[in-house]
DNA sequence: CATAGACGCGAGAGCGCTCTCAACGGAACC
DNA sequence: GGTTCCGTTGAGAGCGCTCTCGCGTCTATG
């Protein structure tokens, strides 16, 4: 096989036809014989031709690419590889993407960094880009800038977006650790900067009024280490502690760990409720009693949206979050799941 | 701010000078005065000028992006989302990019699709491709027609290369077993078609046969359930089994699973290995001594090669794997750990 | 002082494609 | 037969940039 480079002209004078119509024929468009469109692909699949992507795009003004925006918090672009869940994003995102010959460009950058990164995926919109749990301030000037954009958590109102329940679930989350018995629960949450995070921290904080609980809270970064030391503290400041509701598996795995190395046991002394339901909630040991977060579909409806262009400013879709108990809640939590959806108090909620 | 679509005439002739020479400043290409250069500078600066990423490429011949290709066993694109490993990869690859403007492009197909991404990724190559654990033959095709390839994982020998020293690692892995006292081995390895798996087949082979072991293995798909399944159906064959060396954390963290719900212990009854070092090592309990792969220095490396053109076709860099010792191999294993290289068996071994 | 070379700069020709517009032929209508 | 109209096709003008080439200026060299 020759790798000279082919043009559409080389196509278009292979199969006698001129420019145009090769090009017609090459995007589908109507108005062409159906003659000539058979001569077209025939040669075009003769010749192993691909259209120049690059002149495609100057010429069109369209893009064949889709960009993920992952804005780091305080600039710590190391979380994106230390937590499944980016990868589970990437793995929707590509889902949806597959038989679309779209592309996929990941873009990871510090807060700092982002004007820079939105001149860059603005001058390359169009299938898009998905922003995952990018601050709402940030969120309305990429949507402000490249238009066609889908915030993957909560955000700016007219940013559309596709969010998760997370103050539900949060709030059902403490709920049903109190159900079982605790009475003395603790959050360990993640950076300020992470939307899901801010809705989590809501959630666990209506939870814990309502309840007539104390709001003990603290940071774990979204890490397993962080929840180590947040669990650390909160047992040498909380002797009494008795539940821990984590933002995350790994900060909960972290609890876990540091609950067990205080000597004290999950779940008989402290119960522990995990998010995510990512691949680690299952290697604890107790396996984690956590909220399912439907990463993947989120990420694939987000980009499905963005394909069919149907991220109008206000457009919106949630996600409900699931409990999947496990053991770190205790061996008979399982029959205390919470009712399907207690109105009275959740009216209204997201 | 107006949205008007800047290009570098508007530069250029706002900067009093011709296109090639506002060209030649945006490209820091030599032979312009110092002022005109600032000139520019200042001028896009001030406009918040962005180059046209198609226009130029076109122009060119030159692409912004680097691609990541993973091909997928058997089609099964989920694994992407089940193991760290790819997440890790990722953020390697993103730490090496960070401050160049290049961006990256993550392309998973399943090896049907391979023919349609090696075009794809053909025409618009210069950064480069990383090929994720593709095989030989998938790789030397992408590097016959992309040239600008690096592979990650051994691969045909005249495709450019990262390996880890996977056939080592194992090696060491099952010896360690061997020397805590475990007489009686079994392993648990990835798909075949994923070059990585098979080096550390290649090395548990090796190891068995020299200490007069039987071999005994299974696949286990790189993937906690299979691990699981794995561990569950050995235990059944092998009731004597006293060690497990599996080729990956999510399979070993599946396997002490298996191990615990079929009433053995670990590591008291049957010692556990795993293999990467990735976030759930940590997480399992008792944690597991695994061999630490270092995926994100790997992957930065063949980043690297690529933007700095140094993938000649033979071009080729090891990175050791690392013993770290925790619980799943008994409290004392730390003591064992290996000579630092044993050089007698393995003189000449990657 | 003439010539050569070095340097800085601009003109202009593409890169490979899309898309508008005009031209053409044939069918339909009056 | 003339007119209109539609479906089909090709010519050609860009898209925004890079890069070669040549011109003019300025400094060494004989």
């Amino acid at each position: 096989m020759t790798y000279r480079k082919l043009t559409i002209e080389d196509i278009a004078h292979q199969a006698g036809v001129s420019r145009a119509t090769a090009s017609r024929v090459l995007n589908k468009a109507p108005g062409v014989s159906a003659e000539l469109r058979m001569r077209v692909d025939r040669v075009v699949a003769d010749l192993g031709y691909r259209p120049n992507a690059a002149a495609r795009a100057l010429a069109s003004g369209r893009r064949d690419a889709l960009d993920l925006v992952v804005i780091a918090c305080h600039g710590d672009i190391s979380l994106f590889g230390a937590q499944p869940y980016y990868s589970r994003v990437i793995a929707g995102v590509l889902a949806a993407l597959a038989g679309t010959d779209t592309q996929l460009r990941v873009n990871v950058a510090g807060s700092a960094d982002a004007p820079e990164l939105i001149e860059r995926v603005a001058q390359s919109v169009t299938a898009g880009a998905v922003l995952v749990n990018v601050s709402p301030e940030l969120a309305a000037r990429f949507h402000a800038r490249c238009r066609r954009v889908v915030s993957l958590g909560a955000t700016a109102a007219h940013v559309p977006a596709v969010e998760p329940e997370n103050s539900r679930a949060a709030y059902d989350a403490i709920n049903f650790l109190h159900r079982i018995g605790c009475r003395r629960i603790a959050a360990i949450h993640g950076p300020d900067c992470n939307t899901c995070a801010a809705g989590r921290r809501a959630g666990h904080l209506e939870a814990v009024r309502e309840l007539g609980l104390p709001d003990i809270a603290v940071d774990g970064g979204f890490r397993r280490e962080g929840g180590y030391a947040a669990a650390t503290r909160l047992l040498a400041e909380h002797p009494d502690l008795d539940g821990i509701f984590a933002a995350c598996d790994m900060m909960a795995a972290g609890a876990v760990q540091a609950i067990t190395d205080a000597g004290r046991r999950v779940p008989d002394d402290i119960a522990v409720v995990g998010f995510d339901d990512s691949a680690v909630a299952a290697c604890v040991s107790p396996p984690l009693t956590t909220m399912r977060l439907p990463v993947e579909q989120m990420a694939a409806a987000a980009t499905r949206a963005l394909l069919e262009g149907a991220a109008a400013p206000h457009w919106r879709r949630f996600f409900p979050v699931e409990m999947v108990v496990r053991n770190s809640t205790g061996p008979d939590a399982a029959l205390l799941l919470p009712p399907a959806h207690p109105v009275s108090a959740l009216a209204g909620r997201r």
